[in-house]
DNA sequence: AGAAATTTGTCCGTATGTATC
DNA sequence: AGATACATACGGACAAATTTC
């Protein structure tokens, strides 16, 4: 029931509910930002994952997870035993871009009904990609294809 | 070393060690063989991972962990409060396929603003692409783009 | 070389929010 | 509106790799 702004800021203790930006997420962008800015050097050693989950007074999973992120982007590098440091081998460190994606099931409106030749209501797949370039959208790609079950693709083993 | 009773073997359920593969990465590969193997064909639904989590008498962040690394690889898709399930896989791309593209200005819409998080109103560039596929539409992409981008690349060394 | 401390990896259980059916 | 299912977040425990002493 879309329930007005809240007015809860981020820095204090959220209890689970996860306003706008995921709690992860947030931790990410501040931290690709010190890295970007030059706080954290390429190369150099991140603080320990306990010492970030004291500062972002966030649990330890949490930090993981927007490690994992940035990890995943190519920003990060972590060794076992050893910790999490800049990637130095970034090729512009800016344009670390994530893509973020979701399919569901829609029916055809007047205008995309048109466009298949098909009846309005019909059920599509829809699939949406949203391009986030240093933690602003960039690019948002909306695909539809028919539901129709592929036969022609075969997996090969 | 010299700890030779290291085993707490327990017979079904491993308390915490992670004897060579981890926990996550069995399951995973279990589920892809499954989906491989036809017993999940594409489009299919997986078990809920309430339901994984009896099945494998793992914990449902471990269930999680497996299910990213597949959706991390493609095989699989997940969606919000419905479900997830093996990915239909390479769209058309089979036959001859002609893909006609148009480009134009728009005013975005109060959907496609709140994801840009910009005014509605606000200039786009809409990036329409129409696939056909033995003469009949079978894809169609609608790509939204900011007309300026911010202060992104060319970054002086 | 060995032991301890540090740090990341894995796993569990629980609670609550949010989207979909 | 209720049930179901995924998303986020917390806290604790132990394993494994690395560094330090």
């Amino acid at each position: 029931m879309t329930l007005s702004k809240t007015s809860a800021r981020y820095g204090e203790q959220v209890p689970t509910p996860h306003y706008g930006q995921p709690r992860y997420r947030t931790i990410a962008d501040e931290l690709r930002q010190r890295i970007e800015s030059g706080v954290i050097p390429p190369g150099a050693l991140l603080p320990a994952e306990s010492a970030l989950t004291a500062e972002f007074r966030a649990s330890r999973g949490t930090i993981r997870q927007a490690i994992a992120l940035l990890r995943a982007a190519g920003v990060l590098v972590t060794d076992h035993g050893r910790g999490t440091y800049a990637n130095p081998g970034s090729p512009v460190g800016d344009s670390a871009s994530e893509v973020e994606t979701r399919e569901r099931h829609i029916a055809a409106n007047a205008e995309i009904a048109s466009l298949f030749a098909v009846e309005v209501g019909t059920v599509l797949i829809e699939h949406r990609s949203i391009t986030r370039t240093n933690g602003a959208v960039s690019l948002v790609v909306v695909k539809y294809r028919l539901l129709q079950l592929q036969r022609d693709c075969l997996r090969v083993p």
